[in-house]
DNA sequence: ACAAAAGTGTTTCTAATACACCCATGG
DNA sequence: CCATGGGTGTATTAGAAACACTTTTGT
């Protein structure tokens, strides 16, 4: 009746979209167990660290991304007894939503790295599959009532760029006319910077960047 | 550069309505650290047992509730690296809600046990203060868009009696009259027993138990 | 009879949906 | 000029809110 010891771990569901998908990083591991299958990024948390700042740190290590431009937020815990083949291992899982996609990096223990589709349904190492469907759940839910899809965005963006993220990750449709109405009306959403694009086609869009609101009310509404 | 023993604990957040506050439970530490103050109570994973078999088990251990009939999810893990004295603990904390309020009972490492009122914001030892209000945040906010709110009632109870359950915990008033409306409308929410009690005094009120529903739409609305 | 709580009907207002239409650019 | 996507106006409809009113019990 004393306190076995645990390994702990976090592990990270870091998504973005490319030009079509959503995507989320996997690496191959490099290490027994589960040498050569593909996982998702994570590792050991230290002596002196906190899970977020191990979070963090994995996230850097992997992608190189700067961690200010990334939004991260804890998942859950993963703790069944046999999830790793080697002790006792309990992970926090770590959700990552990073705007653009970077050219992944490989990190000491992965001998590759790379973005794969969320609906090619690719099996993963250890718990993975589960992490990572309940990361994606996760996100699909907080589109609805918070400000995240901003997360997926360059810092200055266009409502249609936004609405895509809504149309990607959920995969529906959404007219393009009530969805503008509905965002720019949004309290603390969008901040209006003035400027404005062509870059995607026809008439100059307006350039917003994210508000300061923590909630969107009223929610989006998954069709 | 290996990976650094951890203990690891679970944390329970019980939530139950005394006849007219949300109330959390409470045990007074047995032994250090904190010994004497008022935390949640929890204790140490085992060494062969799942997260959600640790927290159930400390449930039953320090509250005596049949399983079956309270309703239990993960909350968050915390780690801080100074969150324990002794020791580089991380605790992943669970809420649990129950219908009425047992007497509570002492754990092993207990030497008391109380309900407390959430609103009188009592301290708690570690970063229990915390962990408690990200529980209530958590419940709050799930009442709008889950069944969790029946939860709270006992097997069969009438629509005031759940309609007390949303005043009390989100500290409102609804109107009685649209709130019925609502929740008999919304699918899958109740299943009418067809027998009725008078025991809010009046007209005698349908009995309900629970449906099957898991989401609840459309939505309540906190105002 | 009266109080008290259950439950229904109805009106008003807000917001989601659908879609016609105009605007501003590139080619 | 026309194609393309940005953005506005407006009618329809669903649901929230407010509240008058009826029902069924206990005392």
């Amino acid at each position: 009746m004393g306190h076995p010891p645990f390994a702990v771990t976090v592990d990270l569901v870091v998504l973005t979209l490319t030009g079509e998908e959503l995507c989320a990083l996997v690496v191959r591991r490099g290490i027994e167990p589960y040498r050569g299958e593909w996982a998702l990024p994570g590792g050991f948390v230290r002596e002196d660290e906190d899970l977020s700042d191990a979070a963090r740190r994995e996230l850097a290590e992997e992608t190189g991304l700067a961690p200010g431009t990334v939004h991260i937020e804890q998942l859950a815990a993963y703790g069944a007894p046999d999830r790793d083949p080697r002790m006792r291992v309990v992970t926090v899982a770590y959700l990552a939503l990073a705007p653009d996609l970077p050219v992944p990096r490989a990190g000491t223990d992965a001998a590759d790295a790379r973005w794969i589709p969320v609906r090619s349904r690719e099996h993963l190492a250890f718990d993975h599959d589960r992490i990572l469907a309940d990361g994606l759940e996760r996100a699909r839910a907080k589109l609805e009532y918070s400000p995240l899809a901003t997360a997926f965005c360059a810092p200055e963006f266009t409502v249609a760029e936004l609405r895509r993220v809504y149309e990607l990750v959920w995969d529906t449709r959404l007219d393009p006319r009530n969805f503008h109405r509905k965002v720019t009306g949004a309290e603390g959403l969008l901040e209006p910077t003035g400027r404005t694009t062509t870059r995607d086609g026809g008439r100059p869009a307006q350039l917003y960047r994210r508000g300061k609101a923590e909630l969107l009310y009223p929610p989006m509404l998954r069709s």
